[in-house]
DNA sequence: CCAATAAATGAATGGCATTCATTTACATCC
DNA sequence: GGATGTAAATGAATGCCATTCATTTATTGG
């Protein structure tokens, strides 16, 4: 069963006339491309992903989505710029600045989270072809700006609350028997000690209780920066 | 030219009698493959260290790696768990707490900023198979335990610390213009400036500012909680 | 001495991103 | 309105990769 092609004129029965060579409209565009790897990543997860999946569920040949993308990496950026946007900045400027802080530090490991996958690709290419990236950038550097940041450390001090972000986001996909020492349990009684007295705090998950307490001290501790 | 095989005897000229079966003694062990793979990866980086290429290495066929690892992600382990053994836990319990949890995050980040192909691999697998990074973990919670912090945060705290330990070894690895808005710069001038405003203070490099931030921070609010 | 096992080989296998020559519909210019 | 150029598709290769499997054989244990 071929992939349909909306306007192709059918030959005679038993012959499938296939669309070669351009189309009466181009059927791939960037935003196609990044929803179709959307719901792809979502339905199959990121193993699903594959430039050869993609072009299928876009009823296109794998090497058509090369007109489009310059790599599988250039996938990813297009992703993780429509995640970006998604990133709950909108307390910056509203709120008080721990406050904002605290909104976009939360909303920003929950959305990286379930795509861990692209942290080692964001965090090592450049912002610049990235608008949505560097429009959250922009809306966290005004808002540490005007709570008063002394200007040359709001940079590193983003940097830094990022870094936490991406770390924390791996935490959550983390196994919940992650600390578990098996059989060389023995061998670590202060740590199996510290592990077990944990699991008896029913309150809320571990990856959240580590999140929050780094976060808090975070905010806190640069808080004091301000002017 | 065949990989020499020690206590081979060859055939006649031309025709090369090549071992076959199990040798004199095994070639291979976790300990040599665990070399093997880290002199592969100083020398060509992670996208060198195939199977092929760590077999050739040893003068093996790649096949025969099998039989001492189940996968690559078991190799990538064996790494992991031979470069815990390098992060300096040796403060513990010698100098005072903060100067201790210094560093060893110093160290931890900069022994797994070389490697960060390995970090998603370790943020998820059990740690159960990797016994010098339980061990690091064992000294570190005693540090924490003799310190004086309550048990049932110690675990939250190491983890929170670890993540921002994982996000900076990336950040390190980062082009230095990442930051760079290109064409974009005009419409996110607040974050431009800031960038900017970083660029003039020559004093370390801003990865190692952002990280000693972050740090201090999280070691000022940590310490905080001790009994 | 014999059987079992551990440890090697090399030849598949299947999946992957990416490249390339080719084809064709549309847009533009003369 | 016809020629020309180009964007956008095709599908067939390419080369790399991890992994599997049947096979072989030296050593070890009963």
């Amino acid at each position: 069963m071929p992939a349909p092609t909306p306007a192709s004129s059918p030959g005679p029965a038993g012959s499938v006339r296939r669309r070669v060579g351009r189309p009466t409209a181009a059927v791939l565009d960037q935003d196609g491309i990044t929803t179709a790897a959307l719901e792809l990543i979502s339905s199959k997860g990121y193993d699903g992903l594959t430039m050869a999946a993609l072009a299928r569920s876009l009823g296109v040949a794998p090497s058509a989505l090369y007109n489009h993308v310059a790599s599988k990496d250039d996938v990813l950026l297009l992703v993780e710029d429509h995640l970006a946007a998604m990133v709950d900045v909108t307390a910056f400027g509203v709120e008080p600045w721990d406050v904002a802080v605290r909104r976009w530090a939360w909303s920003y490991r929950d959305v990286f989270s379930e795509h861990t996958p692209l942290i080692p690709v964001i965090a090592v290419l450049p912002v610049a072809n990235a608008p949505k990236t560097l429009a959250m950038y922009e809306a966290v550097t005004a808002g540490f700006r005007d709570a008063g940041f002394p200007e040359e450390k709001i940079i590193s001090a983003i940097v830094a609350l990022e870094a936490f972000v991406f770390g924390a986001a791996y935490d959550v996909t983390a196994p919940e028997d992650i600390f578990d020492a098996g059989n060389l349990a023995e061998q670590v009684p202060n740590f199996t000690a510290a592990v077990d007295r944990l699991a008896l705090e029913r309150h809320a998950r571990p990856t959240d209780v580590a999140f929050r307490l780094g976060l808090e001290a975070l905010i806190t501790g640069f808080g004091a920066l301000r002017g």
